[in-house]
DNA sequence: TAATGCATTTTGATTGAATGAAAAGCAGGA
DNA sequence: TCCTGCTTTTCATTCAATCAAAATGCATTA
């Protein structure tokens, strides 16, 4: 088993795609949380929480170690090595090449540049990959309820959100569902689970009046999806939930053509709302949080429409 | 190109899962329409509508001919052999070795005597499949939202609709979903839409009110649904009408358990109730029908819940 | 007692050539 | 002009073998 010194790259050299995202995950846990330097990482722990084995939560640490953010103990187990606070994963994180792919076919998508109808077989020159890999990318897009396989040959992606139609229809779906989830007889608003949610938003706001930084788009779409997605959970209601989450996966087909960032007292006035939001249904005013999710969907709502109407 | 005599079996030997489905929704289209003997068929129209290409189709009516239900005019092309309006596609058509092994895997899964996570490998020695047969039903049971992919590995069923918690949520969701498509400001009672579901209950009616048959009680969950969804498609919005399909694919999932047949009393009063509610609607009373969705969905869930929570 | 580090087992991804099925094209005829 | 019946072309599945990665087990140590 003793091998060349000079060639020995066996490991690091390919991180899973799974292994990427966990560090990620991890990264992002460990900043919403507000770890301090020195915190013990435990593998078990975070292994149970993202639903994965052992493996790779621990080959995900290390990449986190190879970027200096956590390091070995001086006997063993790993710690906090830095404040995370103001890290953006994405500089930290190679994202890989699958992911890259993935966006690159969702912003085609959505910029019309790839057709409604695609088949493999058209797809595999295109991005120069394997027809195993082009499957895996449909296969993920199906699962996100972006495609649809088509009887015979190809794949169709959803009608995207352009045109008055589809933002009638999305906004008038989003109304019906997130209102339901407020009303359920067993919603219950969780703290547990809208701290990190709350945490974020604020987060958010610090950057903003400090008006050094641009909010970058990617970000707020996940926190603002963060939010509507918290409060459908606090139903209870799984298939509520799922709505919510699905209809979240389709925003962002269409954000993901990137045609401009959202101006940043869009996104402040964005955060205050959730926030009330949030206010108002921990302290058990759900009426009144429920107007207040109506005027909001209605305001971001009429925001977007008139801008993709192009 | 000249062979053998005694062995051609080349094309009618294998029947692809395709066009035996393609067989089967034809026989259903041509029933549902009410088709006397001697129409004509026409491939390029069939095939528009179920929007695949003349092959399958052309395959699948060979299929028909082979039942004798549709036969060669005498110069070409085919016309309609016999009344079909009691015929059952079940018995007519011999339903690919996949489609049973979908439905064993749905029932056995139902009845818990498949756990809710399983893996590919798992599966493989089971039912005594090569590993692409298994990826292939894990994909479409993921199609119809029954079935998740599992960070790393393994695959997870949906959470069934056992237990009152499940009831309740289901009932909820449908409630939220179907009331809000009603309400539609595009709702549009398409008469064209809506003909063929009436017509299907009125079937169902007539043969119950004549006590000699059974109703299948797949027959009747597929007619069932189809009430609901076609109520939803007329609301113009498609996540409405999605969402309502995807609750029918996780309430087939329960259903196909097959505790017992549902008594045809209540199969009756539900079609009642369906066709009251087309009335409704038809005669643009939208307030009425919502009333009286309500009322037939609090029914129907109070019915379903006690039976299930054995 | 529980987490670590490493070893082993299990699971699923990948590959390419052969096969089968669907899509697309075309000539003849209603 | 549209449909039929056939041919050609394109597309996707299959299968088995090899390989990468996740799950699991276990001795060790805090």
């Amino acid at each position: 088993m003793t091998e060349t010194i000079i060639d020995r790259p066996a490991r690091s050299e390919t991180a899973s795609p799974l292994q990427i995202d966990l560090a990620r995950r991890i990264l992002e846990r460990i900043r919403d949380s507000g770890w301090t330097v020195g915190t013990r990482v435990s593998v078990p722990d975070l292994a149970r929480t993202f639903g994965v084995s052992r493996s790779p939560v621990s080959a995900a640490l290390e990449l986190l170690v190879a970027q200096g953010i956590l390091s070995p103990f001086e006997t063993r187990g790993l710690q906090l090595a830095r404040d995370v606070a103001d890290l953006d994963p994405e500089d930290i994180l190679p994202s890989s090449p699958l992911e890259e792919l993935y966006r690159r076919m969702m912003r085609e998508r959505a910029l019309g540049q790839l057709p409604q109808e695609v088949s493999e077989a058209e797809l595999m020159p295109r991005y120069q990959v394997s027809r195993g890999v082009v499957r895996k990318l449909l296969l993920r897009f199906a699962a996100e309820g972006l495609v649809q396989r088509l009887p015979g040959h190809g794949w169709r992606f959803a009608d995207t959100l352009v045109g008055e139609d589809a933002y009638r229809e999305s906004y008038e779906f989003r109304m019906a569902v997130e209102c339901a989830a407020l009303r359920s007889p067993m919603f219950n608003a969780d703290p547990q689970q809208l701290a990190p949610v709350r945490r974020a938003h604020e987060r958010i706001l610090a950057i903003v009046s400090t008006g050094k930084t641009l909010i970058g788009g990617d970000e707020w779409f996940r926190i603002n999806a963060s939010f509507h997605e918290g409060l459908a959970a606090c139903s209870g209601n799984r298939f509520l939930a799922d709505a919510v989450r699905q209809q979240n996966n389709l925003r962002r087909l269409q954000e993901s053509a990137g045609f401009e960032e959202l101006p940043a007292e869009r996104i402040e006035q964005s955060c205050r709302e959730h926030l009330a939001i949030l206010d108002a249904v921990e302290a058990g005013e759900i009426e009144w949080a429920e107007a207040l999710l109506r005027q909001h969907l209605r305001q971001a709502s009429e925001f977007a429409s008139p801008q993709r109407s192009i």
